[in-house]
DNA sequence: TCGGGCTTGTGACAGTCCGTTACCAAATGC
DNA sequence: GCATTTGGTAACGGACTGTCACAAGCCCGA
């Protein structure tokens, strides 16, 4: 659900606001929107709104530097091109007194325009036009750079996914057997175990469970998946010969089998 | 080697063919073009196939819709205007019933158009007239997402297909008999099983099968459907010699004859 | 600092899967 | 009826996978 709010003291300014989702203190990036095209304005609000971030939408440099003010801003998004002061030396003003990470938006893709942005010290710049996903994309990785992470790290309670009577705790990094027995797994163990039992009833490459697990791509007769796979069923497969969970696609990968359901235990 | 094939039954339908390219295991991406202009269609078929892509044409919506139907599609670009039902409308469409990604044309940036675009689903657009390498940048950002994407099963419970007293569950990659037995398929076994069910009452040509299994086009001379057909027989026929769910249609491929019904077991 | 236990990656080897080739039978064309 | 095309499958070999054995790290306490 998603509320607009009026601010009635900052003219045209928007505020809106994102419903909490789950767990109620889920502390959510608060982005700060300059763009003179109120179109813009709008539809960024709309859907960075939708994707669980704070917004607010400010007109030019003097908005911008009220909302900077009054609110905690995490992320600003600045248009290149603003009436009255520019948009690039606004971005340098931020710079030199914030270290608030900021993505510019910037006309067609001349190399010219995205060289001076990142000079000035944007931490990112989309020329537009651009696909919404991309601008998740970019923000999440400038937000996770400035260690500001949205959300998921903050929750009080504790993860864990339960799949065919086993929970796997991703907080505690620990899985309990469905007679509530706890398993003794290796840190990579867990770490491959996580990374398919967050990607159930799909097909993961070697590269990808690599990458989920470490990191990094696979190399050349790389059989370490593998015996990380091995070991993992004799530790959870009723009969590593035959595996239930775990199963092997030819040429393709590993597959987790089980329907696993996402809990949130309250706490402790 | 480039390779065109006319598809009789699709009419003005073309089908574009790469060759793999150097790693053998590499699954090219498969993308449909839908514009109703044939010149555009041919241009990007040439193009794209040039860069090792799949590709597949359709001129609107109903051909879109069979060419879903027919192949595993990774990537769809979409022209905004269409004789008959609209792009945006389409690409609702698609975004309700599936997650592939879209890539829209429109013409020369309209506001407007980029922003409902955008808001029906669209995962990029792009507006023409555009320079190839730009699509091609954006179909490599597009695909690069979609593939970490989280799937998101949607249902939380699994999908079985059943037939004559068969239950071939896809998340579990189980087949079981009419009398309750686990039956033994192999990955390859059970994925053309798999895109035989999925696709009942409907003549697949190898290609097809193929594509659906591999995501690889046929190559001259390829037996390798027929004797993964063989092999299937030989485990879940009756009779293998005088097959009764898969039954071979002579130059043109292969029929599941059987019916089947999608369930969706609550869970466990 | 050293050494032991644990974890993880590599090489090796065996077992399995699957594509290719080849040959034959069935279907089709003439 | 014969030639040609198409499909079924046995057989072979290459590629892929499971896992044993071992070595290289890593952690930790003495």
């Amino acid at each position: 659900m998603v509320r607009y709010k009026f601010l009635r003291d900052h003219g045209c300014d928007r505020k809106y606001f994102a419903t909490m989702n789950t767990a109620g203190a889920v502390t959510t990036a608060h982005v700060l929107v300059v763009d003179d095209d109120r179109e813009i304005r709008d539809l960024l609000g709309r859907f960075l709104t939708k994707h669980g971030y704070r917004v607010t939408a400010a007109q030019d440099g003097k908005d911008m530097h009220r909302a900077l003010a009054d609110w905690h801003i995490d992320l600003v998004i600045l248009d290149l091109m603003l009436p009255g002061e520019d948009g690039l030396s606004l971005c340098r003003d931020l710079r030199a007194k914030s270290q608030i990470p900021v993505i510019m938006l910037t006309m067609m893709g001349e190399e010219t325009d995205r060289i001076i942005g990142l000079e000035m010290g944007a931490d990112d710049y989309l020329p537009k036009p651009f696909s919404p996903r991309e601008l998740l994309a970019r923000m999440k990785a400038v937000l996770r750079r400035a260690q500001c992470a949205p959300a998921v790290q903050a929750k009080s309670g504790r993860k864990v996914l339960s799949f065919s009577s086993w929970r796997l705790d991703l907080g505690l990094r620990r899985l309990e057997s469905p007679q509530r027995l706890i398993v003794d797994l290796s840190a990579g163990e867990f770490d491959l175990l996580v990374a398919l039992a967050e990607h159930p009833q799909r097909v993961l490459s070697r590269d990808q469970l690599l990458d989920l697990t470490h990191g990094r791509a696979e190399a050349p007769f790389d059989r370490s998946i593998d015996m990380q796979v091995s070991r993992l069923r004799h530790k959870i497969e009723t009969n590593p010969k035959e595996p239930e969970l775990i199963k092997t696609v030819r040429g393709g990968g590993y597959v987790f089998t089980a329907v696993v359901t996402h809990d949130e235990t309250a706490d402790t």
